[in-house]
DNA sequence: CCTCGCACCAAAACCGTTTTTGGTACTGCG
DNA sequence: CGCAGTACCAAAAACGGTTTTGGTGCGAGG
């Protein structure tokens, strides 16, 4: 593989070269450069003027190795995501790097190419050490990825939960989203609800579903699950979805989509089938992705502030690193963004 | 920072027990390993056994020292692109990781906070040597990352040109983009075309706009500065740009936009001066996001296969760090994706 | 029988830092 | 003057691999 013939950088000088210059040992160049104490201020400078003319910088990987940390926090997208611009993960990003850059800590970003090769993919990583800690979001009910890290007692953080709920997180408020998703329709006078729901593998598909069924319970009403059907991450599945779920007859009056792709793809289903969006079948989404606001209708949907989301998540994982042991289990509320989807009798066609 | 209360991995077996395990010496275990040639075969096998029964995996930090390869190709993301769900460049990272993952290199994502840090990511990233090669996009027709990294004879290849164009690059050939929307536009009759530029800072906007005159150039048409602006990356862009544009007089038939994103806004400006977008005014985009097919009316645009200018960057990257220097510069050609948004007509409006 | 080359492998050097260890010079106090 | 304590700093030992150096044992050729 890939042959020594591009060297790595020229001619870089070590702390040799700095000690040399400044005229001091090397372990005064590193203690003077890392803000240790027992340096004569005089001697400190004087090293970070030789440091500054030879354009020194400590190699980070000489660096890790001898002291055992990457100073690096690992977040790992998973493939699905990536296939539908799903905006998700690099908001997160953002905000995680900005917390991350923050307290000196180096974001590294890994991708599984497919659901199966995602534990793979972590074992690389925290087997070949290039990482003090892990994020990962699309957890799943029994997550094998889960297991093998708290086995190993490597430190990770969640963006979701799992059936045992054993480890950190931060989750969105998964449940009261589809609780307040039905209120709203109920409230609007819909009795048959329907939901196209993301892929069971995942469990917030199942915290959605339950506060689904606890918003009918609460309002009287059981769940029919005639009226439920398994979206699959394709660019149609909402299209399709519709298209199965009305040829079962007993059609639902409203939609609740579990995520926005969802909704926009289960938009041209419902055209499709001479029906209007909006007006004769109530859609709501999850996520707010940047293009709901502009679809036709535009979409009502559930938003959470995702950079937030990544800062709390650097946060909780500089302080996990900073020796905090205490397991943070942490729910966001997601806002609930009424636009036109939802209800009729808006001049939004245009 | 970060105290070393987390430690690493409480165990680790290193290549000094695989050695003892095995029963032969270190270096052995490192050349039966890594596949050198003099090894017995049988020794190999016993070596390998012994690797597996301890789950040994060479630290990938030491690897690095030692060889002064990090094996690690870096990806510089730009922070516009992500404020704005941009997918362009997580397509690309999908491909790019797929060719470089086949070729045993690592792929590191670092962000740019925003436009004056870029170079500075940079730096920190190729002083303290943590990757072999770099990648970025957005560039600038001068482009102080790319002096930069050619005053080190650090290897990089960016994904859009620049005006001296001295370096290694893989870019869409926009010009081209500009000349085809303008002669599709032209064949529908249009003669007062506008554009919607995205940010002159960047050099595919030059690249656009050249395009477009040559297409006018061509039609026997000149190119009127009135009907053009300059659109900044901010959500409701089109939007602003439109309602200045129409405030000249001389109102533009036809508009083509930079990007998708500039396009999507200035739908919502058309329809709040009252104009049907694709009706009134025809509309060409540019990038074909994955949501220009489901806006009403569909958006007329240029795609490109993004995660195959990914796996080509990977190609490319391999080449250089495999010592193939020839520089390579290479164009890919963007297809017309033609909808409904330049053409009036069409039963869209659902 | 001696020597040379080859296949194999052990020992040691090395990568560029951080951390530990140990020592020197100087200060203040008895 | 002697001794403890302090402030500073040099030398050396790690970190965990890879690469170089230097054999050794054996078969073949002279």
């Amino acid at each position: 593989m890939t042959d020594p013939a591009a060297p790595l950088s020229p001619s870089r000088h070590g702390i040799r070269s700095v000690a040399r210059e400044a005229g001091v040992s090397v372990s005064t160049v590193s203690r003077a450069l890392n803000g240790y104490a027992d340096v004569n201020a005089d001697t400190r400078r004087r090293v970070q003027e030789a440091a500054e003319r030879l354009g020194y910088r400590a190699s980070h990987v000489a660096t890790m190795l001898r002291s055992q940390q990457t100073n690096t926090v690992t977040f790992m997208v998973s493939k699905p995501w990536t296939q539908f611009v799903d905006p998700y993960f690099l908001a997160i990003i953002d905000g995680l790097e900005l917390a991350l850059s923050a307290n000196g800590l180096d974001l590294q970003v890994i991708m599984a190419r497919d659901f199966d090769s995602e534990i793979e993919v972590i074992r690389r990583t925290v087997e070949r050490s290039r990482s003090d800690a892990l994020i990962f979001a699309r957890t799943r009910p029994e997550d094998e990825r889960i297991d093998w890290l708290e086995e190993r007692g490597f430190p990770f953080i969640t963006v979701g939960r799992t059936l045992r709920n054993s480890h950190a997180y931060l989750d969105r408020d998964q449940v009261r989203v589809g609780r307040d998703a039905v209120r709203r329709l109920v409230a609007l006078g819909h009795r048959r609800i329907g939901l196209l729901s993301t892929p069971m593998r995942y469990t917030y598909s199942h915290l959605t579903r339950q506060g689904m069924c606890e918003g009918l319970e609460a309002a009287g009403l059981t769940h029919d699950p005639n009226l439920e059907i398994e979206c699959f991450l394709s660019r149609s599945t909402g299209e399709e979805a519709v298209t199965e779920l009305f040829m079962r007859g007993q059609r639902p009056t409203a939609l609740i989509c579990g995520n926005d792709l969802i909704a926009m793809s289960a938009m041209d289903g419902l055209r499709r089938l001479g029906l209007k969006p909006g007006v004769d079948v109530a859609l709501i989404g999850c996520d707010d992705i940047p293009v709901a606001a502009h679809l036709r209708p535009a979409l009502t949907t559930f938003s959470l502030d995702l950079e937030a989301v990544g800062i709390r998540l650097g946060q909780m994982v500089t302080a996990r690193l900073g020796g905090d042991m205490t397991l943070r289990q942490e729910l966001l509320p997601a806002q609930m963004i009424i636009r036109h989807s939802d209800s009729p009798g808006t001049p939004d066609e245009a």
